[in-house]
DNA sequence: TAGATTGTTAATCGATTAACAATC
DNA sequence: TAGATTGTTAATCGATTAACAATC
């Protein structure tokens, strides 16, 4: 495919996996772009289009097959494949997502947990012993990790993020408050909890208006 | 103010705040939107525009007084009242949320968390009591509670969102994976963290190009 | 077949970038 | 004052929506 496909088409993406898996949970087998435009208050056309980047999913005259559609959208998004995750940083949010079991479900494996702190390290969580953080080299010329869960506190991020890279893991799921660099081959999410949590709040206050989503 | 500001307008203001503050620890007093557009990687005509929707920060030849600047922005986000947030869910991510001190500094305090597991009500988190969800109503008649943070699985999702509408409360927070569909006067701000690891993992995969942020 | 609905092209809308006169 | 940099208008770019021929 040569076409480059947009940020926000690929951000809509789980957002049409997730009300195709409701349907397919709710035993509907076909569904037009206008029925599902209702359903999800975006446009047909819009729906239509960002399909469209990906392939020919639709027949004319009958809409979409629901089952197929969605496991294309699946395929899309790499869900096929399993991934081996490790949290770094094993405080309230690492053990949270260490604990999140949809995640498991859907290929995304936690195979190693690690921190710093002597007193957590041993330790085990969910049935994983807690590293030492130094051990994450050998750690992974061990194992195969894919993606890395920074949850560790904004003042180590940095170093930590540049170990990452040089261990040559290719996925960062990024909760430490900061920004990382972008570096050849890698991949970063951010989930910037504070920053969502400052546009609630200006949304909450009336003192400037602002477009609805 | 009339015009209504866009939404990426709102988002992107966070990551402003965050780099004056940045500044302002370095002990930066001015900063032009030059300056300013390639440590941030925008250009500067976005900074200006952007800033420009709320008021005039600047001076011509001088720039951006870096203190002001942030305490404008924190202004505009709302960051200078204090509001009162009731956790609701008591799992992993409710006390991961709860434990996460960085919110309280920027006066979002947490007054209570609630569940329905009788295992859980009643015992302590970070000397907060877990109260039964039932109690909630009676809780928001004697408190103020500006924010509910929705961290209950799926499935429990719709109902108590609905009771929070009912109870009047105006800001919900939802890590639940799922809508919660528009109620007028209530903002909701969504954290869906399956999407965000689906994007990752679509990025992740060559199969298709994209677009970089 | 006739009706429905797609895939796709064209039109519109909005957001980003460029340019520059105003002015500190 | 001269240089720097803003606020703002105009130009461009991209994304969303509308329209419709193709076709199941």
């Amino acid at each position: 495919m040569d076409k480059k496909v947009s940020l926000a088409v690929i951000k809509r993406l789980p957002r049409y996996y997730r009300f195709l898996g409701d349907l397919l949970d709710d035993g509907i087998t076909r569904i037009s772009s206008k029925d599902l435009s209702d359903k999800m208050n975006v446009t047909a056309s819009q729906i239509r289009q960002d399909l469209n980047n990906f392939g020919c999913f639709g027949q004319q005259g009958y809409g979409y097959n629901v089952e197929l559609l969605f496991e294309e959208i699946k395929s899309i998004l790499g869900l096929n494949k399993t991934y081996n995750l490790v949290i770094l940083g094993a405080g309230k949010i690492g053990q949270a997502l260490l604990n999140y079991v949809k995640f498991e479900k859907r290929g995304f494996n936690f195979i190693g947990i690690f921190d710093v702190d002597p007193n957590i390290i041993g330790t085990k969580i969910r049935g994983l012993e807690v590293k030492n953080i130094k051990d994450l080299e050998k750690f992974t010329k061990e194992n195969n990790v894919d993606i890395a869960v920074l949850a560790v506190p904004k003042a180590n991020a940095y170093d930590i993020y540049k170990n990452v890279v040089e261990y040559g893991i290719k996925g960062v799921w990024n909760f430490s408050n900061t920004e990382l660099e972008k570096e050849d081959g890698v991949i970063v999410e951010n989930v910037h909890l504070t920053d969502s949590l400052m546009t609630l709040a200006y949304k909450f206050n009336t003192s400037y208006d602002f477009i609805e989503e």
